[in-house]
DNA sequence: AATGAATGAGCTTTCATTCAT
DNA sequence: GATGAATGAAAGCTCATTCAT
């Protein structure tokens, strides 16, 4: 990678950054182009040069927020040692679930912002084209480890996240009704109620 | 009450009318004042004798609907005869669910825009002068009416609202995680739960 | 008409002199919006509440400049007694090359921007609303005048106004390839064949 | 001519040709130089290695275009034998108007940017210096030839062209008022008329 | 010579708010 | 009370131009 393509991902990367904070701080709609471009150090029209508006930004950084999130549930999972699908995901739901519990922030801006559209999108494409493995690779493999078979493994796939997103979102910002611990038995339960209900049985 | 009252209470209403119709098909920060003046069918200067700002409307106008979601869910009790206060506020909830659940437009700009403080400064300060009494009078005088004492009945009267409005959200609107049917019993008891917990037991 | 209306006119009015001013100075994309507000001592933001935009403008100054222009021919025409319709048409046609040759920024600006299909809408439909009579009356009153039917009036007008300005732009502005003396006899010769070839005769 | 040079012409000549085609089709003003650039496939940046800026371009634009009409009209001369001026210039002038009614989106685009300051710095000074003769030059010997002298050629040239160019254009593109048939005798007449009257007869 | 990322001035347009009528 | 013309700040966006590579 030459060292113009690195600075050009970091300038990428101080406009995402900038974003974020501004958006989760003030709101998208009280933040301008202009603030975000301020607080990247950059000039207005240079974020033009990495985004189409601040929508495409917004949308972006969901993915990247979203990509990060599982990434790293597919990492920790990568320390243990499950034979069952189910375990697998729920273990991986656990990790996303803990990492929200801990950044309420992030969890007030994805629950805010994603969409059914836009997960698809982030997740069946492979746009972050940097990294070697993504996210839903590392989703296909692991169904086909289980060697058993799914009628659509990518709706599978958002029931259980918005499953997640919308469970916990009033649990764990106001712990309304029940506290996270409470919630997760049967939150778990369901996961394995939808994973059984998608499998193709010979 | 004078003739001119009743024509800026009609004024009042028009612009609230005007800007709810708005605000839920296109959005808040995509409707502007003079759009809700001109499909009020007045001046935008106007707007300026009814409503400080943009947002002063959104939140009088929270309060307007839940008032009135509320005050027909207390109608709705005058036909019944239940005993006990766990009943009547059950058979209240039930009411204010399905009449979401009929109106899924109304449920989306509540669930989008109903926080704490804005419901509080509703329910507590009597805004609705014009009325004969407030939602909030006829929970007071139901909670007089069953002898029992409660610690912070405001707060209660809150947790009550806020747990069933984002318990539904979801359901209603999407069907997930499970049914509206479904959920009842399990909500219901819930707000027994909450009832139980406030009580202050001689 | 009222005080307001009367201010309304005149801010109207200044921004089609500071328009013109500017366009004819330094060229119409050369202008912004910002410029012509500020030549007519008002806000930018003023500028919209009179005209849609810039080319909006340049239209309604077209259709001005061109309305100025015929209504000064019409009146010269009413201090003359001509019987036949010819001697008319090609009076007034005089008058109109006389202005232009007058004031040669007029020529360029309407030579640059006339087209058949501003000047038609202009003409046809009676925009200058607050004018007893607009120019396309006065020559339907003079055909009907005339007791002599015609296929298609309104090209017939387009035809006369079109071959003046093409042909008067290059004489008026440069003499060349002849001077305007030279031309007069020849153009109104054309007229002339125009007008007899859409009569129709019975 | 070295392989550097060449291809420095070939870049040139793509930028030439993309900018044609663009401000043609959309208009100078809407054409930005990265639309150029773009279309020339090369970077924004090497734009500013042939030419100033946009209106730069425009004008070597014209008079490459220009230059090519004319040469088309003296290689057309070449396999003929007239012996009289006048025949020689109007076979020519008869060359340039039937190259124009051909290519009506060249007649366009030269009829509204063409003017005397551009024209003239075109054929005096010689731009085309890779060429081994200019149009000036072959109009020069032209003039030689024929053994009669002439006050001011350069303006003899430039009245003959303005006169075609501007005659010539509503009656190309709309043929009015009369048919390009119908015209050419009278503009030949007239070009006839403007050499004799630029002669000095001894 | 060629590139294209970066710049920031400058444009159009919207809109909340004021205020004379 | 009601009006709507006027304002000007501020937003989004474009683009000619520069310059390090």
């Amino acid at each position: 990678m030459g060292k113009l393509d690195e600075k050009k991902k970091m300038k990428r990367e101080s406009l995402l950054v900038a974003a974020f904070t501004l958006f989760t701080s003030q709101g998208i709609n009280e933040t301008s182009i202009s603030d975000i471009a301020k607080k990247a150090n950059m000039a207005k029209g240079t974020f033009y040069l990495y985004f189409k508006d601040k929508f495409d930004l917004r949308d972006k950084l969901i993915v990247a927020k979203a990509t990060q999130l599982f990434r790293k549930a597919v990492d920790d999972l990568d320390g243990q040692s499950f034979d069952v699908l189910e375990d697998k995901i729920i273990f991986m739901a656990d990790s996303i679930i803990n990492q929200l519990n801990d950044d309420k922030i992030l969890l007030r801006f994805l629950a805010k912002n994603l969409s059914w559209g836009v997960f698809q999108s982030a997740m069946v494409m492979e746009i972050e084209s940097d990294s070697d493995y993504s996210f839903y690779d590392a989703y296909v493999n692991l169904l086909k480890e289980s060697g058993r078979k799914f009628c659509n493994p990518e709706i599978m796939l958002f029931l259980i996240v918005e499953l997640i997103s919308s469970a916990c979102h009033d649990v764990i910002l106001y712990q309304e009704p029940v506290t996270l611990e409470d919630l997760k038995p049967e939150l778990y339960g369901t996961i394995r109620d939808i994973i059984r209900r998608q499998e193709i049985r010979s």
